[in-house]
DNA sequence: TACCAGGCGCGCG
DNA sequence: CGCGCGCATGGT
């Protein structure tokens, strides 16, 4: 097992794992396991460093997956020096917040299944996914669900997805399983520029403009994306004094205002705003 | 009970 | 193109 420490004044352990960017981890002892495609971590902020338990082999994953190469001070200092004050007041308190790099697949089908539904319980869904499907693995002792693989998911029919709780979107996860066991590559979609990469995904059915931002952004780290979902639309029209109803106009609207920094002022914004209604 | 949640597809004008 | 509606599910 290795362990990595890292400075948490922009990596908070929490922060980056509540800020509504991924939907995989559990609270344990001190911190969380976090959980990745077939991997995991155990993670906490101890004194001013956070720390990353992962097994050896998986030491360079995890260094990409957390985005170490990226220089979140200078963001950081990008949201301060904004004329937006709730850009300042929504960074400090999200200042640990770092964007991941999420495995595209996972990414996918998580976000076709968040559309018009509920933190929690797009949790309990995903959840109940791995556990039904997934491989059963352990790390030091710790007994975890792998997110399964697009081919064995593909071996359950859509009664099982419904019954699990995913409702009317069930044939959208059926329908882009289909298309990634016919062949079609969504690895080799990284090489596209942001417009392009997003018209691709809204080709598939089920993804429509904001899921399509959280997967550009999450998966495919294209910063210049800004995912607007009722709370960015809130936010829209309480601070921005906003007044326009569609959001992937909205969501144009920032990304001309704030370019490649939109996606991580966004999650500043959404973890702010959630945070406010006493959501976790 | 109606409304809401990290919305989307579809049909209509 | 924009708009309104139906859609599964569980929580408040």
């Amino acid at each position: 097992m290795k362990k990595l420490v890292f400075s948490n004044e922009y990596f908070n352990v929490e922060d980056s794992l509540k800020c509504g960017q991924l939907f995989r981890f559990v609270k344990h002892l001190n911190g969380y396991f976090l959980y990745v495609l077939d991997k995991c971590v155990f993670m906490c902020n101890e004194d001013k460093n956070t720390i990353i338990y992962c097994p050896d082999q998986d030491e360079e994953y995890f260094y990409n997956y957390f985005d170490m190469k990226n220089d979140y001070a200078n963001i950081y200092l990008s949201a301060q020096n904004t004329q937006e004050e709730i850009i300042k007041i929504s960074s400090k308190k999200g200042k640990g917040i770092r964007i991941f790099n999420q495995d595209k697949f996972e990414c996918i089908v998580s976000f076709i299944i968040s559309q018009n539904n509920n933190i929690p319980r797009i949790k309990g869904i995903i959840e109940k996914l791995c556990t039904s499907l997934g491989e059963k693995k352990t790390f030091e002792n710790h007994t975890y669900f792998a997110f399964p693989t697009a081919s064995k998911m593909a071996t359950e029919s859509i009664d099982f997805y419904r019954q699990i709780g995913l409702g009317y979107r069930a044939e959208y996860v059926l329908g882009f399983l289909k298309l990634v066991n016919s062949g079609f590559d969504i690895e080799n979609l990284a090489k596209l520029p942001t417009e392009e990469l997003k018209e691709r995904l809204l080709k598939i059915r089920g993804i429509g403009p904001k899921v399509a931002d959280c997967v550009t952004l999450f998966a495919y780290h294209k910063s210049d994306s800004f995912p607007v979902d009722t709370w960015i639309e809130k936010v829209y029209r309480e601070n921005f004094n906003g007044n326009i109803k569609d959001r992937r106009k909205i969501s144009k609207y920032f990304v001309e205002k704030f370019g490649n920094n939109s996606g991580y002022f966004q999650q500043y914004l959404f973890y702010y705003k959630r945070s406010l209604e006493n959501r976790e």
